[in-house]
DNA sequence: GGCGTTGCTGAAGATCGGCTGAAGACCTGA
DNA sequence: TCAGGTCTTCAGCCGATCTTCAGCAACGCC
């Protein structure tokens, strides 16, 4: 699970950014308002952990533009008083939850949790597409109601195309999204998931879901193929 | 993608234009605020670095200008001090982010990156023009309700063209933003692809959507040819 | 109507981008 | 350690696409 931290305190940043990912999550950290805009906007994250104080952008203008942007991570923000104003306005500008400082590490890691869950479960379960079924959440595929089986990788890639059904996503896009990897990977890897991907639920029916676009990378036909 | 520098540090300004250039970025440079207005205000660029303390005009009013100018473009606010103060006021003005100096190169080619891709999201998704659809997002091409395939040049050109539907746009624009190239590109060029298009988007349907502005370049007919 | 300029278009060779089979690395569970 | 499955890398192939060129057409000015 990716987690953005948003703390202008480096002690903090950095102590939260070891202690999550020792937890089993992959963390960035940014230490001011726009730069934290500026990941959380770019990357798939899953929650973004936001405190109020920050230089340049504070947490609530933060929050409310990842919104107004049509973002729908999760956002926990850390209110630095406990006072009833600070925690309304925190869930009035979008945030999901919120934590008063000082906090418990272990109740942080709870709430985030919890959080991961409900957002999880707030994103589309099911993606249909004519006869084609991508299952988000039991991690399975149909096509024409037989159930087709795929490996992780090719079940992730064809994952990112149905959130996206319709566009035109980048190769690109996709290495972040399904591989986690630095700028120097290959595009070519996606393409062999991809062909991969289509001998099982394209060329047994004919019909082609995944298609190329060329030049940008692939799509997932919004009508089934 | 292209990128104004307006730095009157002319060994900074001299830096970023190697190393932007190298980076796959297509830069112009300008050295005091009045010629980086003028030049923003002529050239599509997709982002602008703004230093804040320059020449003739000063970032914050080179920036409230270009906003007030009704332009859109990405601006990276170059701060000098890295006081609270002039990072609000940068972000008030209507600048998308802002760098304190002195700053990493890299972290600057990363927030320009972030900021394009901001930019390009804020951008229309589809643009309707009588029984023409151009879905930016999907990257197809619809006339009369039946889907028009496009090659990867030939949709760029259209793309820009619909962005702005209803303007006269030279082509030197086009090539600028769909080449990336340099000043002694051919506008034959750009003639070939609108030849082309038209084959597939007007000559079928026996109405122009592409027209002709001679000496000029071309239009996006607005009520769909 | 004549002329210079500008734009259109078909053809051809060069280039690019994507697909795929194969090989070896890697990971996992027994 | 072994077996089975999966992932990544590599290289060759192939078709689509791009650019250039050259001749022709259209336009507008005189």
């Amino acid at each position: 699970m990716r987690v953005l931290v948003v703390e202008d305190e480096r002690r903090l940043a950095l102590a939260l950014q070891h202690g999550l990912t020792a937890e089993g999550f992959r963390v960035d950290v940014a230490h001011d308002g726009p730069s934290g805009l500026a990941l959380a906007t770019d990357h798939a994250y899953d929650v973004v952990v936001l405190d109020i104080m920050l230089p340049g952008l504070n947490g609530y203008r933060v929050c409310s533009r990842l919104r107004a942007s049509g973002s729908d991570v999760g956002i926990l923000m850390l209110t630095a008083k406990d006072g009833e104003w600070d925690e309304a306005e925190a869930l009035d500008t979008g945030a999901d939850d919120y934590l008063s400082k000082p906090f418990s590490f272990v109740v942080l890691v709870a709430r985030l949790r919890a959080l991961a869950r409900r957002i999880g479960s707030r994103a589309p379960r099911r993606t249909v597409l004519g006869d084609l079924v991508v299952d988000s959440a039991a991690r399975t595929c149909t096509r024409a109601g037989a159930a087709v089986a795929l490996t992780p990788r090719e079940f992730a890639v064809l994952d990112h195309l149905a959130r996206r059904a319709g566009e035109a996503v980048s190769k690109r896009e996709i290495l972040d999204a399904v591989w986690d990897s630095g700028p120097d990977s290959d595009p070519n890897t996606v393409e062999v998931h991809v062909s991969a991907l289509r001998r099982k639920i394209d060329t047994p029916y004919g019909r082609a879901a995944v298609q190329t676009v060329r030049g940008t990378g692939y799509r997932l036909a919004a009508d089934g193929g």
